[in-house]
RNA sequence: GGGCGUAUAGCUCAGCCGGGAGAGCGUCUGGGUCACAACCAGAAGGUCGUGGGUUCGAGCCCCGCUGCGCCCACCA
């Protein structure tokens, strides 16, 4: 006796198990071994401040997928696992941490923060991981890697010395977006706009020399007002050409102001004057460098007035603002107050609003890196999946600016770059630098500020390989084989492993970029701690099951678009994985000692049944094959489980019954049993990517074998199972078995009272169809008896035509259902049919298209004639008679 | 303001190279059936957002309009 299977799936009774076994077995694991083809694939790696959400779940269920396929068809597969340090979100999760146990991070100092921190990483930073373990990620666990750990922050320290060797690095007093609430600067992608209620101030501000004369400004902001240091106006305004030049009296302050013209004022807008505040505001940074003006910083890090504030100083922005709208009040010299509504940039994190700030800060030259980058999506040698994506990724490559990669944060890597406390010489390198190679001294610091949180993850392709050291796994897997992310990370990590591929190896990092979009709750909103509308994977895997969850994340998806999250849709796909093991169960109970097996020499003797679901199976062998090649694995999925359930479980089971059942012919019993083995091995086999689990315990169990289907080959086509013929010939019955299952639902006969069952057809072929494939023609029909006869009986003579006699009565098809519905239904038909002819008709009489399309779609369109017009003449016949 | 996407059945979405409108869920009808009630058989339900154009032929290609969503910019 063989294993049995359970009645239901169960999959917590399985997974675990499976999975260890894998892992016993070292099936991730991913050797260099010339002999393969190399297929590798590095996972977008999972902050470590995070736990498991439906976006990691979809992207590894998608990449795993990719793995298992391409390692079932014989490649050298490695999915290279890892986390990310997220500087900035670890910080603040870590800071904050602390707060509640009482501890400020800038009392405890940089090095107590950071071993914090490491703490931390170690007691969370690996659950993400493990988690993935639960949908059945086969990454290669004993290379998982972290952002921070030593062989990558050695890529990133020489990464960093070699742009700065080049002049792609540099330093400079920039505008930056400052949080003050995290103390560090933001890139553009970390700022986030509100919509926020705010107030337009009307500001006066006196002409020097010119007593009772004023020029109004209106502002958002005026307590920037004490870092003034011009107006500006349209050079092309009426209005204020004579004041250009002159000077104005700074209020609040001892200083006069100049005012210039600039194009950038747009004289529509507010007075058509604008206040400009170059160290707080970088549109007035850029007017304030045109003009050589000079920036006043008037803020605190942590955004409260600085000493040259005067009276202000110490308050914070928005209690100076006040104080300062109640001075100038006093003073006459506001006009009037308007509430507006208008966006404010706010740090994506912690939603601080961001305070523009002049700071030094190091950036690198995007310029010529981006060129490659662009070049390779241009060309094709990079493919974005969809294709649309490529429009984006232009116009941000179009729009290239300098990438500011410096963070005033502890947590990340620290900026290779170190100053002589002596000789004041900057040093840049790759390795901790003890003294000042300039003069010798030995008294150097190093830069304080550490990178952005991407400069690492930009290298994660190569630097995960080994770089850059030339070790036997960058050289045999790199370049890696797609990249599995989400639209949202193309600005932040794509295009930046993109050009930081071409840089640092010269290659692109991927040859393909497959995007998926995000998973939101069932009514569309994004998932979210605040809304509380997050589903946790793992609660569904535990419910439902792994594979169920993987397939629901799958199917009916299509690359780069939203989708919706629904517990109907797992459920649909857990019913379905149900399906499958009792389809298998069906198969064992029909063959307890396993006495056929899949890999036996094939029989001879195949009924029509057996060559049409060894040919239609065949032929989704090809089909599921090229959409995964193509990355279209919602529609391989779609068409997979449709084909299982509906075509192998829904028909050839049901055809295959008799002749298992039935015991009298054991060579045919033999070829049943061998065939259904066979194709629920081969279904098995292409479903094993998007339903680990339960493919590999089928697998086993039905064969009583330990090998693994993970490492089993893929099916390919065989030539030798094309058969078209009695594709079309069983098609043919199933046509006609649909249209009495029918017929007998409409006439209310259940389908326990077996009738005797008349095919009736003029047409040979449809003739020989039926007694060729007839066999498991009564079983589908819930008929006792079928006869096939050619002459009509009293009715009509259709292609499908029957004649149903049930119990003692004669019952033609046609005079069991209401007359009236019958001819409306015909008419219908008729109309449909001619619709068809005539469309037949014109395309085939059409030169261009016959001179254009294919010669077999001509051939196709041509017995699709033949077949309408066959059909048309049958219902007019039948019409005719019915209406006598 | 600039860019991108999207509009298909009651709901959520597929629909490849332009050639017969699809799936899941839901609804309705029938069925204790010997793989599966987490089941089976059947049915109803669609002007493919709208107006034009190209084509022998448009859900698909082009143009206009409308609705929705996202990204970038950030007018002080």
């Amino acid at each position: 006796m063989g294993k049995q299977l359970d009645k239901t799936y169960d999959p917590a009774a399985i997974e675990g198990r499976l999975y260890q076994k894998w892992l016993d077995n070292k099936y991730f694991h991913a050797k260099v071994d010339k002999s393969k083809k190399p297929f590798s694939i590095v996972m977008p790696p999972p902050n470590i401040t995070g736990k498991l959400h439906m976006g990691h779940a979809l992207d590894n269920t998608m990449q795993d997928i990719l793995v298992r396929f391409k390692r079932m068809q014989g490649y050298e597969t490695l999915w290279v696992p890892g986390t990310d340090h997220a500087s900035i979100s670890t910080e603040v999760k870590v800071t904050n941490a602390l707060k509640e146990k009482g501890i400020d991070k800038h009392e405890i100092g940089r090095e107590e923060f950071l071993k914090h921190v490491w703490a931390w990483k170690k007691e969370y930073g690996g659950m993400i991981t493990s988690q993935l373990k639960k949908i059945g990620s086969s990454c290669d666990w004993d290379r998982e890697r972290f952002t921070m750990d030593e062989g990558c922050s050695k890529a990133v320290r020489q990464v960093f010395v070699n742009l700065y060797n080049k002049g792609l690095i540099y330093q400079g007093n920039r505008i930056i977006n400052w949080c003050p609430v995290c103390h560090t600067s933001l890139s553009d992608a970390e700022v986030e706009y509100e919509e926020q209620e705010g107030h337009f101030w009307y500001i006066n501000y006196p002409i020097v020399g010119e007593e009772g004369r004023y020029v109004m400004i209106a502002t958002t902001r005026p307590e920037t007002l004490l870092g003034d240091t011009a107006l500006a106006v349209n050079p092309d305004d009426e209005r204020y050409r004579d004041l250009v030049g002159k000077m104005v009296h700074l209020p609040l302050t001892d200083r006069d102001i100049p005012i210039i013209a600039d194009s950038y004022v747009d004289r529509e807008f507010g007075t058509g004057v604008v206040k400009i505040t170059p160290a707080h505001d970088p549109n007035d940074f850029e007017v304030g460098r045109r003009h050589n003006l000079e920036q006043i910083n008037i803020l605190n890090d942590d955004a409260t007035m600085n000493d040259l504030c005067g009276k202000y100083a110490g308050m914070d922005r928005y209690a100076a603002r006040e104080a300062m709208v109640e001075d100038l009040k006093k003073q006459g010299l506001l006009v009037k107050v308007e509430t507006i509504r208008h966006n404010v940039g706010v740090h994506d994190r912690c939603h601080t609003t961001v305070e523009p700030m002049v700071k030094k800060q190091w950036f690198v030259k995007m310029n010529d890196l981006i060129r490659p980058a662009a070049d390779a999506v241009r060309n094709g040698e990079i493919r974005l999946i969809p294709d649309s994506m490529k429009s984006t990724y232009f116009n941000w490559t179009d729009n290239i600016r300098d990438w500011c990669i410096s963070r005033q944060l502890w947590w990340g890597h620290r900026i290779p770059a170190y100053t002589c406390d002596e000789c004041g010489a900057l040093t840049v390198s790759a390795e901790p630098l003890t003294k000042c190679p300039k003069c010798g001294s030995t008294h150097i610091t190093q830069d304080p500020d550490t990178l952005d949180t991407w400069f690492s993850s930009a290298l994660w392709p190569f630097s995960t390989l080994g770089w850059p050291d030339k070790t036997p796994e960058l050289e045999y897997f790199y370049p890696t084989s797609v990249l599995v992310t989400g639209y949202d990370i193309i600005f932040f990590w794509v295009i930046r492993m993109i050009f930081s591929g071409y840089e640092n190896m010269g290659q692109a990092p991927f040859k393909s970029v497959l995007f998926h979009g995000l998973v939101r709750d069932s009514k569309g909103r994004k998932m979210s701690k605040s809304l509380g509308n997050g589903i946790d994977p793992l609660e569904v895997i535990d419910k439902y099951g792994a594979d169920a969850l993987r397939a629901s994340l799958i199917s009916n998806t299509t690359p780069g678009n939203d989708m919706r999250f629904y517990y109907s849709r797992v459920e649909a796909c857990r019913n379905f994985a149900n399906k499958v093991w009792n389809a298998s169960r069906f198969v064992m109970m029909n063959d307890p000692d396993n006495a056929v097996k899949a890999g036996d020499k094939r029989p001879v003797h195949f009924t029509d049944a057996d060559k049409w679901i060894l040919s239609r199976t065949n032929r989704i062998v090809r089909e599921v094959t090229d959409n995964l090649e193509n990355f279209d694995l919602g529609i391989a999925y779609d068409k997979l489980a449709g084909f299982i359930r509906d075509v192998f479980c829904d028909w050839y089971i049901e055809m295959v019954k008799p002749r298992l059942y039935q015991t009298n012919d054991a060579q045919d019993r033999r070829t049943a049993l061998w065939t259904t083995k066979n194709v629920l091995i081969t279904l098995l086999k292409l479903l094993h990517p998007f339903m680990p689990f339960i493919t590999e315990e089928i697998f086993c169990t039905v064969q009583d074998a330990e090998e693994s289907i993970m490492i089993s080959s893929w099916p390919l086509y065989d030539e030798t199972l094309s058969f078209p013929q009695e594709e079309e010939d069983v098609g043919r019955v199933m046509e006609a078995v649909r249209g009495i299952r029918n017929a007998r639902t409409q006439m209310n006969v259940a389908p326990s009272r077996k009738a005797k069952v008349y095919v009736v057809s003029e047409n040979p072929a449809v003739r020989q169809a039926f007694e060729k494939s007839g066999q498991f023609f009564a079983t589908l029909a819930f008929a006792s008896e079928v006869a096939v006869q050619a002459d009509k009986t009293g009715i009509d003579d259709s292609a499908v035509s029957v004649v149903i006699r049930d119990g003692e009565i004669d019952m033609p098809f046609a005079d069991l259902v209401d007359i009236r519905l019958e001819i409306e239904r015909l008419k219908k038909e008729e109309a449909r049919l001619t619709g068809e002819v005539m469309r037949s008709q014109k395309m085939l009489s059409n030169e261009k298209f016959l001179a254009k399309a294919p010669a077999a779609k001509v051939e196709e369109e041509k017995s699709k004639q033949k077949n309408y017009q066959d059909m048309l003449a049958a219902t007019k016949q039948r019409l005719a008679d019915l209406q006598k």
